[in-house]
DNA sequence: TAGATAATTGAACAGTTGCTCAACTGTTCC
DNA sequence: GGAACAGTTGAGCAACTGTTCAATTATCTA
């Protein structure tokens, strides 16, 4: 656990600053969270979870809605495995994909009505 | 507009792309919302927003709390500033900064309701 | 079994990102 | 005016990211 802040500067707002402290988010969480929203920092990932909050689509489905090859789609569709963003499952030649769970909805959503103000 | 996506797979869904196709996110929507949140994807900006949440802080304050350089910080605050995720005024020579509005708040909620599960 | 197609993988490369450092602006106080 | 401090800015650099390319795995069919 690291701990030692040291200011630069002179004349801090200390008490405020004190009393924010123990509820920042700890070095673990804003990594974790940081990451998160990584995931949805990428043109590319974002049309992908879009398409698929439609229907489930295999990995040529996608690369033909986005015109990208394969092996693009399927670098940024692991990526999404990973965090558990996207489940698959297998049918034969193709490895159908879709959503996780409608967390991925509700934030897709959410920022488009940012977007949209 | 460009519009050519031509597919490198034989055996495409076909029917169910040209649905999704129409309710695909223009290529300037999908990167909007992915500049979006690539601002969140940051552990620095993410700390530094949850922190503003408590109360508004100069960036003296916000230093001093992460334990990083007033430079560091400034120039995190300039991409938080140009995306209208945070406002400032100036007193003296202090700039306070907060949050812009209660977006900002309800994606960083969203993002750790996932991380909680 | 061999051949065809879907999907994955790793290396490589260009483009981007976040911090540091030094220089600079803006405000206060003497 | 000038010193002191808060904040901003731009260049530079190391680390990271997304795509391409080539090779590989997995599944189906003849």
């Amino acid at each position: 656990m690291e701990r030692l802040p040291v200011c630069e500067c002179e004349s801090v707002h200390q008490d405020v600053v004190d009393a924010i402290r123990p509820q920042l988010l700890g070095g673990d969480e804003a990594i974790d969270l940081a990451a998160l929203y990584k995931l949805f920092g990428d043109g590319t990932r974002v049309r992908i979870l879009q398409a698929l909050r439609v229907h489930e689509l295999c990995v040529c489905d996608l690369a033909c809605l986005l015109g990208m090859t394969k092996s693009a789609i399927s670098h940024q569709l692991k990526a999404l495995r990973l965090s558990n963003l996207v489940r698959f499952r297998r049918e034969g030649q193709n490895v159908f994909y879709a959503l996780a769970d409608e967390h991925v909805e509700k934030i897709l959503d959410l920022g488009l009505d940012h977007l949209r103000e």
